[in-house]
DNA sequence: CTCATTAACGCAAACGTTTGCATCAACTTT
DNA sequence: AAAGTTGATGCAAACGTTTGCGTTAATGAG
């Protein structure tokens, strides 16, 4: 087949050792040695094994990436998130020299059975998983099985023995209703998705920590929660019919931002003129949403870059102290907001 | 380290050989032997180690993913085009026990040195290409190491010796031109971006044919290429200076899409009521836009299934006749045209 | 009862590297 | 001049599988 080491070794007329030792670039090989075989290797058209270099050296060089598993498939990819994060992770891989295999499965139980077969057979040497979810096998197996891991987002059960890179939610919500209130708004809405991620509860928290700060009184009618695309409307509708409907909206997700900006259209109301939005994640999305949705830039591809430096690091250093990494979120005032007092 | 074939052959009494064919279940071994290696791989916790099964079958079911190359770094990933490929490709790799490997590099050169060490280093079966580019390196490459695999749009040079999915991209511009012109469109604009890239020469063909079939010379004035996000303003200034500014336009990425859109409403024009628009890919981006951008479809999760399908199978049957498919794109009327004549 | 056939399994050689240890020549040192 | 040191290279055993071929015992045919 292909021309190994052996090959090499023959036709340069040395061990197969030593061409290995060429190929690493040890200093125990002379400089004319190194270039003789160099030539060969040049001539000969060779290229190494990276199969069985991973087998004795036991380590490949490869970095897993563990997709978001949503119940709604077509948000998976899709969504912009995974792809920012998937950028940072890439870029501070290859930096390192190091290739990334992401998971194919579609469901919680394949996309498991994915980690295994890439943790067990040894396919990588470190991983990142791009989620936190309660109740979720990945984390516990990867813990078990000790190999280096870090996890995007807040991982909710084993907290202190994984290592974690994710920002402040609580803090970024916070600054992002503060926000809203120095513009002199009082009557702030909250939207999240599914409110059994933590992310949403700690949002929710940041919100409601505001508002306090305010002596603002926590108002449940001001809180929604969206599960399907569908309720944007009622949701909306049920603000505006209240007696002091909101006057600006903290939205937890871009999409969702968009949507609820098509309905207020819909009802026709402005944004920013008669309602303020503010979303979560600066995105693509946001970018090109009329008017540019003021988000909350959650620096996703630091995320995936910070992540990608802690595997690295825990694959080089096991010791390595597993702390965690928050990336700080700000809020970049664009065009969906407006002040309520004409300064 | 790790429990190996030999430990779980030890336990068993049986042979390593033995142990193996029963992983591959080989009806060479009888149920009871089966029954009892299972029982043993089981209780140690045996995981086959993918390096030295890829060692000796020459083989590791993974293919390879060559990412877009592009100038402009954050249209990369962030374009969600690539998204849906990958999740067609993916899903179809799951199907058949594949896994995937995505290069990392930047620039074309980091590319390029990915994917030779992908191939060479005997990581990948097979390749699938993201894009069709004129003097690329890769496509040459990849037939020179006589590796399987496919590229999604079509390869300029060697058509006729490399397998390719991709829509008839003459046809479609055609079609969407078609459409305005059956909307009594006349002067129509194409946008189109890198011009280096054959889809968007393509684009342009059937744009054109379009226009000669109702006897409509080409006009130079009315086609431009965005090479960055800034040349929009000053086509569309350019568009808007002319004595016959154009009614409608084709636009050849929904990224563009939105940008001009934008642009037009700064010009204190509306869409589709000054101007119409119809953008290749129909994506999020157009769906999530105000207005939804009547788009052509061109069923990119399903150039991405079909794909895989396409490597897969020359990884199997190498003797495959490199046949190329054709997936077929059709325009989805949405919100961003009109009709110039009140039917 | 002998011989050919088959089913079930073991032997051992690959697959292409890496790496600890041994070797050996050429230099230093004393 | 003998002994020790250093530098450059080779030997051979791993790494964990797979697989062609050989062996054995049981089965069937004649």
């Amino acid at each position: 087949m292909a021309v190994t080491i052996k090959d090499v070794a023959k036709a340069a007329n040395v061990s197969p050792s030593t061409v290995s030792r060429v190929i690493s670039d040890s200093r125990h090989i002379s400089d004319k040695t190194k270039k003789k075989v160099r030539k060969v290797m040049e001539e000969l058209g060779y290229h190494i094994n990276l199969n069985a270099r991973g087998l004795v050296r036991q380590s490949t060089k490869t970095i897993g990436i563990v997709l978001k598993y949503s119940e709604n498939e077509a948000w998976n990819w899709i969504n912009p998130f995974v792809s920012e994060v998937i950028q940072g992770i890439s870029a501070h891989c290859h930096e390192h020299g190091y290739s990334i295999m992401i998971t194919t499965g579609r469901t919680e139980k394949e996309i498991y059975s994915d980690v295994v077969k890439m943790v067990q057979g040894k396919q990588v040497d470190g991983m990142i998983v791009l989620y936190a979810r309660k109740e979720d096998r990945v984390v516990p197996f990867l813990l078990e099985a000790a190999i280096p891991f870090v996890v995007i987002g807040k991982p909710v059960d084993r907290i202190h023995e994984v290592m974690y890179v994710d920002n402040d939610n609580v803090q970024a919500a916070k600054d992002a209703t503060a926000f809203l209130l120095n513009q002199y708004h009082r009557k702030i809405g909250f939207i999240g998705d599914n409110p059994s991620f933590q992310v949403i509860q700690d949002r929710l928290e940041g919100y409601y920590k505001a508002l306090e700060l305010e002596g603002i009184s926590k108002n449940p009618a001001y809180v929604k929660f969206v599960q399907n695309p569908e309720d944007e409307e009622k949701i909306l509708d049920k603000f505006l019919k209240l007696e002091h409907p909101p006057t600006a909206l903290v939205i937890s997700s871009p999409l969702q931002g968009v949507g609820v900006l098509k309905r207020i259209l819909n009802h026709g109301l402005h944004v920013p003129e008669d309602i303020s939005v503010v979303v979560f994640n600066k995105t693509l999305i946001t970018e090109v949403s009329i008017p540019k949705l003021t988000a909350i830039d959650t620096q996703t591809y630091q995320l995936g870059y910070e992540a990608s430096k802690g595997v690295i690091e825990l694959i080089h250093y096991p010791d390595t102290f597993k702390r965690s990494v928050i990336i700080s979120a700000r809020i970049e005032p664009k065009e969906s907001h407006r002040s309520l007092q004409e300064n």
